[in-house]
DNA sequence: TGTACATCAGTGAACGCGCGTTCACTGATGTAC
DNA sequence: TGTACATCAGTGAACGCGCGTTCACTGATGTAC
């Protein structure tokens, strides 16, 4: 069989989403080649056609994470006046939809902790994406100087991660809700 | 060799003990049993003698995480006057030590996200801990009313967890200086 | 008092299993002559 | 136009390895008679 010529790059791309799905709902060191492979109907042997590494799809399947997520919340405030962006911004990342949904939602707020203990050249990259991610939503935070929305971006982000972490741990529903809510509430209140 | 009656126990607590740093240096599905035996001094084929399984000893392991962490900051207090405790806390947790140390600090900074993936028995057990946790220290936390309080725990106690997650992701010590920064000026001048 | 046996924390080899990675192969199509 | 060969995405079996768990064994001490 021969494909046309964006055959190669589509099926790597489709690789690289499943991968990052599952990594986001089973964690870093999660889901196997196998079962990526086979979740893109493919086998494993055909892996290192597309990657040199597993190490490799991580990092590409982690920045995908962070496009997919960051398009969706970004598309969502394409109608929201710029003034009041940054509150729907947190509504929405602090929206029981998103606690409930890790695999579609902030690669923060699901992997911190791991990616924090992945290998220095992956981390390097993440470091590179968390900061791009700051540089792209500054601009709609609440501060009237630039220095200070860029850290309102660092406290408000910070926070909402962990909020987010932190109701996932919890069992009862009622629980998850009020810390969501809580940090809500406090957000919206304080900037 | 026969042994004291308490030896038993004690090998126990050992055990537990250099798994809850191993757990939070290497992430819950780190480090293996062999390698927690040996650092206690063991062999492998003992450890069934003290656990059933190894989710017994992760589900002790990160009880013994919460009391170690929590004890050592509550310890740090004891001389602080009743009102300002709720500051040396925030100082304390987001500290650069703190940062660096994941393996003696705050076990949800450090594990948040694979505990919420953990099995439902542990997830339950884990979500009593962080109860425990609010409850004990709700008492020095800023707030007029209870309620108020206990909200301020909740928004406080994930927004710090959240910053020192985000922090040890970041390879620039600048950068994750700055995001612990961020965060203590934010709680302390809003609370 | 002396001997035979029970106890039990700890040993170390072995188990089946899933992992990341390698490799000889397939088979449809493009190219050379 | 027809035949032989090259290409290359994808296959599936095999590799060595580390994992959690099991198990027959050890050996110092306590107990029974």
């Amino acid at each position: 069989m021969r494909y046309e010529p964006e055959h190669k790059t589509r099926t790597r791309d489709r690789i690289v989403r499943n991968a990052a799905r599952k990594l986001r709902a089973e964690g870093l060191r999660g889901p196997g080649v196998a079962s990526v492979m086979k979740a893109s109907g493919l086998t494993v042997g055909g892996f290192y056609k597309h990657f040199r590494s597993k190490d490799e799809l991580l990092a590409d399947a982690i920045a995908e994470g962070f496009s997919e997520s960051g398009e969706k919340i970004y598309s969502s405030l394409q109608n929201v006046p710029r003034e009041h962006r940054w509150k729907e911004l947190v509504r929405l990342y602090l929206s029981p939809e998103h606690c409930d949904h890790p695999d579609s939602g902030c690669p923060v707020a699901a992997l911190a902790p791991e990616m924090a203990r992945a290998k220095l050249g992956v981390r390097k990259r993440i470091s590179g994406l968390i900061k791009d991610r700051a540089e792209r939503w500054v601009e709609f935070m609440p501060g009237r100087t630039a220095t200070e929305r860029q850290q309102n971006f660092s406290v408000i982000f910070s926070a909402m991660a962990g909020a987010v972490s932190v109701a996932r741990i919890l069992t009862d529903p009622a629980d998850r809700q009020k810390v969501l809510a809580d940090m809500q509430a406090h957000l919206l209140r304080t900037f």
